[in-house]
DNA sequence: ACTTCGACCTGTTGGC
DNA sequence: TGCCAACAGGTCGAAG
């Protein structure tokens, strides 16, 4: 489900309702996702205050005085603010309760996604530790992109979803800045020159900026902390538009497949160079 | 040290 | 209508 548009825009929407807030309690329904949710969250949770929300990549920090609740959201995982009381969802494996009133409630129907904590600094933990830079910060750039790629054979669209590489683009993102920079998702990372390189980090960056500004993409059942869609659904210019025009030449658009992700691309726009 | 591929899960969709 | 395969916003870790 999300990418960096969407978890941001879930990061910014929980920060309003939770943050500095009491824990009063932590249910766990059910303790399988990607890793086991720790057994003793809720003692250690409870009592406790967020003092911080941060994002690295596609994670979503909520930091306490005693450590830091690391949570990932997989491909199907969202987060929600709901009342204390309410009717819980099929998926919906554990509600942080905030005072009397408000709950943190992850549902992930897939469960890809993690919850795990840390006492440590959470960006030493093992999961982050080796991210590759954010791509809205200014050491995101085409130089670094550049030199990143000399020793890199494989097609440039698994090359900039590499989380080592830069965090938070996932595979709608990707289709749409080599769209936008115009280079074709199979060329070799190593054969991209500077200046294209220049491209697509200018591109990527408005294009993550954008999304965000628009809520993020809801293709399916992607939705906010309060429930609400995105919009940038409407602002695609590729991704799952296989099979019609390309918005720039009319030439009809292409999908292969990349790394088991679907890849779709103008094949008169996105020339391999 | 690289890349590729299977694995982890449930739900939805499209073809026969 | 039912069944089955393919696919879906991610990414780790084993195998090559």
């Amino acid at each position: 489900m999300p990418e960096l548009p969407e978890v941001e825009t879930i990061c910014r929407g929980i920060s309003q309702s939770i943050l500095k807030r009491k824990i009063s309690s932590v249910v766990i329904r059910n303790h399988k996702l990607r890793w086991p949710i720790p057994k003793n969250l809720p003692q250690v949770l409870s009592g406790q205050s967020i003092q911080t929300i941060k994002r690295r990549g596609k994670y979503i920090l909520l930091e306490t005085k005693i450590g830091t609740l690391i949570i990932h959201l997989g491909m199907s995982g969202n987060l929600r603010i709901k009342p204390k009381e309410h009717v819980f969802g099929k998926h919906e494996h554990v509600n942080i309760v905030f005072g009397d009133k408000l709950a943190l409630c992850y549902n992930d129907p897939r469960r890809f996604g993690a919850i795990l904590w840390t006492i440590k600094n959470p960006l030493e933990h093992a999961l982050l530790k080796n991210l590759g830079p954010e791509p809205l910060e200014r050491n995101f750039t085409a130089q670094y992109l550049f030199d990143r790629a000399k020793r890199c054979h494989a097609p440039i669209k698994q090359f900039i979803m590499n989380s080592k590489v830069v965090v938070g683009v996932g595979n709608i993102y990707a289709n749409e800045a080599l769209f936008a920079a115009k280079i074709n998702p199979v060329q070799k990372a190593n054969t991209i020159t500077l200046k294209r390189y220049q491209l697509l980090t200018k591109k990527t960056k408005e294009l993550l900026r954008y999304a965000i500004k628009h809520g993020g993409t809801t293709i399916k059942d992607y939705s906010d902390s309060q429930g609400r869609k995105g919009s940038f659904q409407n602002k695609l210019r590729v991704y799952g538009r296989e099979g019609q025009f390309c918005i720039n030449c009319k030439t009809k658009l292409a999908c292969i497949r990349l790394g088991q992700r679907s890849t779709v691309f103008c094949p008169h726009c996105q020339i391999e160079s």
